[in-house]
DNA sequence: ACCTTGATTCGACGTCTGTCGATACAGCCG
DNA sequence: CGGCTGTATCGACAGACGTCGAATCAAGGT
């Protein structure tokens, strides 16, 4: 086993726009379904998480060097360990540029987790 | 004090929308601004409440008796434990009507999530 | 080669969280 | 009143999580 670690959802690059569940008006969600959207909300239920992820969504073209966003309050291994749960959770991707390491959103699987909650009445 | 347990989030009522925070992509997130957009994250961050959540969101009229959605596959303190965590992150409100307890989701306060995902590039 | 800088991984620690059974509370109905 | 049903709280416990310092890896520069 080549991968017994956490299992890395896979991130759609690209324009396409994945509909990963349907508006939560919808009807009830299955249990699959439920687990993989809360691993996501998970990912973003953090406040040092939610402050790395809005500076690389808030940067020109969605994308930054950890050493521009890595003023968070919390040590340098830990801005890694959380980035690296974002990305674990399909919301980031990750790519070495010569020293630097720059993160992206990935914009339509956040955009599913919008359109997950929408909830007009 | 009167109430020195864990603060319960206003929650707007009617249909007043309610601009919790901007797009994560218009900048950079106030620690504070964070630390309330990752509690409501957190709470919808676990598959039996996101499937909870899931259960009232699609009854007619966003709202639900508690022995209609208890079906989740955990004991019913659990539910009940749930739901009270749902409740103090201002997702949904929660009124008895004689023998039964409603939960009904809170519309602005979802919207605003997802607005906060508006990440369109 | 060596050292420096940027980033990840490792190991440890305290805290928070989800779960349960048992118990308590709130209304209805005989 | 006394029992019954629906819901909430309590206390306990195992497992997950956030954090750190130390060590390791990756690229560049001198």
């Amino acid at each position: 086993m080549s991968k017994s670690e956490v299992e890395e959802l896979p991130v759609p690059r690209g324009g396409d726009v994945v509909p990963c569940c349907p508006p939560i008006t919808a009807g009830e969600l299955s249990q699959a379904d439920a687990e993989r959207m809360a691993a996501m909300f998970k990912a973003l239920s953090d406040p040092v998480r939610l402050r790395l992820f809005s500076k690389i969504a808030s940067h020109p073209g969605g994308e930054a060097c950890v050493c521009d966003i890595a003023d968070v309050g919390v040590s340098q291994p830990t801005v890694s360990h959380h980035l690296k749960k974002l990305r674990e959770a399909g919301l980031l991707t990750s790519e070495r540029r010569g020293t630097w390491v720059y993160y992206q959103v990935a914009p339509s699987v956040v955009a599913g987790m919008a359109a997950l909650l929408d909830v007009r009445d």
